[in-house]
DNA sequence: CTGCTTACTGACTGACTGGTCAGTTATCAA
DNA sequence: TTGATAACTGACCAGTCAGTCAGTAAGCAG
């Protein structure tokens, strides 16, 4: 109805349509990590990006479906790249490599949001999590559990279900990441350190009658 | 302005003033725990009570406040009940009760949608989170902070960081309740006992050198 | 310069929902 | 029976936000 006219020729504002996904994704990845994705708004991404509104719609259907190519062309590449780093060694420097990598990844700033956005709003998009669930998660258990096997093996791990360790350890690594972040004082507080946690689970997995000392 | 004209005199409908705040609180504690706090609707908390939105405001000042009183009237008292439990027995016995008790508290229904939104919804309400944590969190890290603190006098456990422990320990209880009642079918299928979860702890504490056996 | 196409804008719409309040009904004392 | 009062209702209001679309600007071919 009403001319736009935003600001006239003033910025380096420029027609890029080939980089307009790749902007707004990246926005997208900010936003939904600190507001979730029920508190995501799409004008903040698009302030974000240095776009309107408007030019969200002109790339990504919906907000559900921007969420799902944020999750398809961002989340996923990075998680694979992480487990990459895992090559070589013996299965308890491979396991304690792990932590570190992971307890590394989960210190980087808005690691927690995102730990905090996977286990709590995905469940509510089935088609997203079973994607998720797929191309992410079942990978990276893959990966810790044919470490847990192989040190079973070898007898560097006392024997047990290996899924149920990875589980586990998982949990202690998540639930770090989120503690860690925590913006209520008390929680963050309580950091643990993570040769602490190393130790925990070396500890956890030692087989009987060895003794502790690395 | 026009006629309410609720169903005439047929159903048992009743004037109840004394009973109206515990009908509403149960309801609210059923609504947010299987939408969260930002998910949940009022009408839906008063149909599921039985009374009109307007009567909720009758009794609490708003959404906030209804979950506030959520927590303070119910939750809280449930969890200080369960740890009523604990006194007695040796810390390792302690310790697997403590686990045991978490575990089939968690397997209730409902229970996971609750550690969700404790872990994931409370910190956008900083009062409440606050609240929730000296009310409910820091009890229970110092009962079981105290059941590991006289296992690693008595030698039963190895010594560690009492609290690094209690985190970890409550991670793996956490995220379990998370993971067993996950809608999502790859992760609900990765149940992990409750014996196995005990065994893991108590190999993570044991003191070096100890054989495993129990 | 002119006309055409593509990229983009932002005011607007429609649906939703927390919170309000004028009005209705039950209850009970007088 | 008849007020008076407390309990309760639900239409309404105001704010919010995902998604739309009429219109504007840039770029380019002729």
């Amino acid at each position: 109805m009403s001319a736009p006219s935003y600001s006239p020729q003033d910025a380096r504002w420029r027609r890029l349509p080939e980089e307009r996904p790749h902007q707004i994704l990246e926005a997208a990845i900010a936003e939904f990590g600190e507001h979730g994705i029920g508190g995501a708004r799409l004008e903040r991404i698009a302030s974000r990006a240095g776009v309107s509104k408007g030019t969200i719609y002109l790339y990504f259907a919906s907000k559900e479906d921007l969420f799902r190519e944020v999750v398809r062309q961002v989340v996923v590449p990075r998680m694979r790249e992480t487990e990459r780093k895992l090559e070589g060694g013996t299965p308890r420097e491979q396991l304690e490599r792990y932590i570190r990598i992971q307890w590394a990844h989960f210190e980087h700033p808005g690691a927690g949001a995102w730990v905090r956005l996977v286990l709590t709003e995905l469940h509510r998009y089935p088609d997203l999590a079973a994607f998720y669930h797929a191309e992410a998660i079942s990978k990276s258990n893959e990966v810790l559990g044919a470490i847990l096997r192989r040190g079973m093996a070898s007898g560097d791990f006392r024997k047990m279900d290996p899924l149920a360790a990875v589980s586990m350890i998982k949990a202690i690594a998540l639930m770090h990441a989120l503690w860690s972040q925590s913006p209520v004082p008390g929680v963050r507080a309580r950091r643990t350190g993570v040769d602490t946690i190393v130790d925990f689970v070396l500890h956890a997995l030692r087989p009987d009658g060895e003794d502790g000392s690395r």
